[in-house]
DNA sequence: CTGTCCCATCAACCCTAATTGATCTATGGT
DNA sequence: ACCATAGATCAATTAGGGTTGATGGGACAG
């Protein structure tokens, strides 16, 4: 979650939303300086949230869905029973 | 996603999972300074993700179910079309 | 083997956001 | 009216993470 705060790291996360793209690519489309968006995407391959793939000279980034979909079924979970009332305070 | 961001934040929410709570159990809950869980509560509200309800001299917290149910349903966009090949780069 | 390109890494700086303790508001009880 | 309690807010400090520019390493071309 805490990956997903930055809002560089979630400009990454939606240029990868459509397929894979290497760094070069993702460093023209955001317009970032190379070093601050191998920062990121380090930060973000920590978490699970990216996998890279290295072929020839370029390095390669997709979204990895298992990561997205464990997330996307917490929040579900979240919703499922937050509407209890509360226990008695006084 | 940014008030997600934060351990603490989590805490709250994981509290609130299964009903609304009113602040001062939150407090005994979570073992935290008042001022630090207000703060808190502060920018779960203003992010949408919880909403206060006054009874009396209390304050109740609840998740809010459907700023949840975006991003769940974001997350799950995201998995769809993330594994297509990427555009040659040289 | 040398130069070049792509990307990762490092150290120093910077800046936003969290913590802390005090103060303020409002509600309810007596 | 007065006091006690629940919770929000504020100013000052602190800490964590992001930025920047330079350096380093691996992969291809010649």
């Amino acid at each position: 979650m805490r990956s997903l705060a930055e809002p560089i790291r979630l400009q990454v996360v939606q240029a990868l939303q459509h397929g894979e793209r290497c760094v070069c690519d993702l460093t023209s489309d955001l317009d970032l300086a190379q070093s601050k968006l191998s920062f990121h995407l380090k930060v973000l391959k920590e978490a699970g949230l990216i996998r890279a793939r290295q072929e020839g000279r370029w390095i390669y980034y997709r979204l990895e869905p298992s990561t997205l979909l464990l997330l996307r079924d917490w929040l579900g979970q979240l919703a499922v029973a937050c509407q209890s009332p509360a226990p008695p305070c006084a």
